[in-house]
DNA sequence: GTCTATAACCGGATAGAC
DNA sequence: GTCTATCCGGTTATAGAC
């Protein structure tokens, strides 16, 4: 009994990544949009139906590409920030490497932004606790804070993590609208902004900011309370 | 003949006018997806054809929508900006009627947002240089800086509009995952991030702050300068 | 140039049999 | 878990009327 169950997941989880690498394939050769359900299935060799049996909708795809889109970058980010002291050093390091990892799918990625923005969808990156992708996002950042001698005051150590993640998206969104070759204006982008960022933390830590960085956490702290629960207005669907 | 087109045109104005409205209608009641075309076209008694005459596709009566909620933002602006001389007030003024002008379509919308974040979309604010929207959204902001007496470096003042715009995008994507009863948060962050921004213009006008500032809008330029135009890259569709 | 009516296509999504 | 049949709605096409 014990045996047949863990064999028939494992057959599940063999045909839902088999749905799921065929799609990915397709997607980076056509796009999202012109990509049919069809056609996935086909390519995949299962019945339009199982599709929709493991990925509630064509959306659901997306949603596990984010979660791979993170494994990878986690992955990359891990050995890079071992050799890197500074915050500067290691921000650069890992924005970087979110570029490099999201390369592949630079046109079908458009629609990611598109879909995230969408409140009722579950790819929205704000709400869906259910999601963990963002909170194993925030957890990257936070490890690019931890790992750095730089005295930062602690209140603005802990909205960091989530303050980066935000800019991460920003620079994405920057990103899925360059069409510069090999993403040149990007890289010159991060390069520039974490520079920037650099910078503004210092500042920001800085005694004499206290009060000015203490309504600007106050703010922040606001709107992340605010933002991760909009599923309760709109039940249906 | 110059009666007879000018007759036919005002009559199209009027079928597209009624379109427009009843869609908006329908779209305020049970939101945009839920929406079908044939839906409209029935509800304005015209053929469901004769919608696609008018717009050439569901998102572009949403691109209308978008005109118009300018228009009265406008509207809604120029009077109060007369009874405002601080940067600060004319802010909030501007930014808390973007709100009002908003509210009527909340639940519909998440969908603006979702395809203005495409690239691709033809709602997208950053491409499309056919879409003159923005520039008049941005032109409203250059009067709230412009109407102050506050002395903002020159270079600042150039880009703050822009920078408002953007913050304003900001603040409505915060405002479209706002459940709370009459969008008090939304409000609330307004005034608070008004209040910043305010301390922020001023610090960064600082003598002291001109390096920074420099490199801060050195960046800024370059990213408006990279937004406008991907369209080359994707000739199809 | 504006509009109707109707049928058809296409692709996302669902139902229900096996 | 997998399949086939079907629905539904955005979109297109056609053919013709004012």
């Amino acid at each position: 009994m014990r045996k047949k169950k863990a064999t028939k997941t494992l057959k599940g989880d063999q045909t839902k990544a088999l749905i799921l690498e065929t799609a990915l394939e397709i997607f980076r050769e056509r796009g999202y949009e012109e990509t049919t359900m069809r056609a996935i299935a086909e390519k995949a060799g299962v019945a339009l139906g199982n599709t929709y049996y493991y990925f509630r909708s064509k959306e659901y795809l997306i949603q596990a590409f984010y979660q791979r889109l993170h494994d990878e970058h986690l992955a990359a980010s891990l050995p890079a920030l071992e050799k890197k002291e500074t915050l500067k050093a290691r921000l650069q390091a890992v924005m970087r490497l979110r570029i490099d990892v999201m390369k592949p799918y630079h046109q079908f990625a458009g629609v990611l932004f598109k879909t995230a923005a969408h409140p009722q969808s579950p790819l929205n990156p704000f709400s869906d606790e259910s999601d963990p992708v963002r909170d194993q996002s925030i957890a990257l950042f936070a490890k690019v804070v931890e790992g750095t001698k730089a005295r930062i005051p602690k209140d603005l150590q802990a909205e960091l993590p989530y303050l980066l993640w935000l800019y991460q998206m920003g620079v994405v969104l920057f990103w899925i609208h360059d069409p510069s070759p090999n993403h040149r204006r990007t890289y010159r982008l991060i390069d520039h902004t974490v520079d920037l960022l650099d910078k503004l933390i210092h500042l920001a830590s800085n005694p004499f900011m206290r009060p000015l960085r203490k309504q600007a956490l106050r703010l922040v702290a606001e709107i992340r309370e605010a933002l991760p629960d909009d599923e309760d207005e709109e039940q249906k669907k």
